[in-house]
DNA sequence: TTTTAAATGAAAAAATTTTCAATTTTTTTT
DNA sequence: AAAAAAAATTGAAAATTTTTTCATTTAAAA
């Protein structure tokens, strides 16, 4: 992920690429975490790079909406991690150490299809996400003895 | 849904039937629309129920986080709207008018397997919504000529 | 009834959204 | 290419929503 992907998508879609929106999406490739818009908000402030609180808040917005960026839900609240694949993906979300995990196939659309005949909704899109514990807080789980 | 079904879950789950959480569950079996937070304070307070905002925020998580209450996700910001279906179930939304429907059947199991051997992680729950446009809004939508 | 553990609510703090004039990006026109 | 026009985005301030804190109250267990 960088500026070039970001130009490429941004012209796709015909979105505007604003110094806001390069900025957060450039600082969330760099981040080693998921950020808050807050913390966003610090890390650029601090590099002296000129943003408004606001337009961290509404880039992120876009920038999930178009799905180049997550929205980890629960815990972590409102926290952002850039996306490493393209298109339409889901995630997981280990309940422990906060690890997310994407996963590129989907297997929806047969149910999805389904769905749409028994209930006269035409369906565009959908989320998933999945939730539970990765493999190294699994195994660490076992060592303090409180599971299995 | 009833009082009697609350206190039935709330036993089987060994939560606490405070004031406020039955409340706010009640009053949300009678409303015609999903509610945010601060509507159901202005409802509760204009009937002279005595309740703290703050705790309408704490019992709506958690009777979202037992699957009685559904958080409206996107656009209609922070609404909920009470469950019909007891157990695990999935929503549907509707973009257009904000119809919510649920859906009994879960498909995920066999995905969710094959997602906990490739990737390790012990997958314990998942969230699932569909999103798309009600037969009504996709009829009127036709009659507007906005759509093939 | 007493004890214990958890939930409540008022106030304060923090996060998020809205508003709207000014600015920036893109498109259109020279 | 450059300038002008059109359309969308920005950001400061205000408004609103949500979360946190912590002493008090309440619910369940003993």
């Amino acid at each position: 992920m960088n500026k070039e992907f970001f130009k490429k998508t941004f012209k796709e879609k015909k979105l505007r690429m604003s110094h806001p929106r390069l900025l957060i999406y450039m600082e969330l490739s760099q981040a080693k975490a998921p950020l808050s818009a807050q913390e966003l908000y610090q890390c650029l402030t601090k590099k002296h790079k000129s943003i408004g609180l606001t337009s961290i808040y509404r880039s992120l917005e876009l920038l999930e909406s178009i799905g180049m960026v997550f929205k980890i839900p629960n815990g972590s609240n409102g926290r952002y991690k850039l996306c490493e694949l393209e298109g339409h993906h889901h995630h997981i979300v280990c309940k422990s150490c906060g690890k997310v995990l994407e996963l590129g196939l989907c297997e929806i659309s047969g149910w999805s299809e389904k769905v749409m005949e028994s209930t006269g909704f035409k369906i565009t899109d959908h989320q998933l996400n999945f939730f539970g514990f990765c493999r190294e807080c699994n195994l660490s789980k076992e060592e303090k003895g409180l599971e299995g």
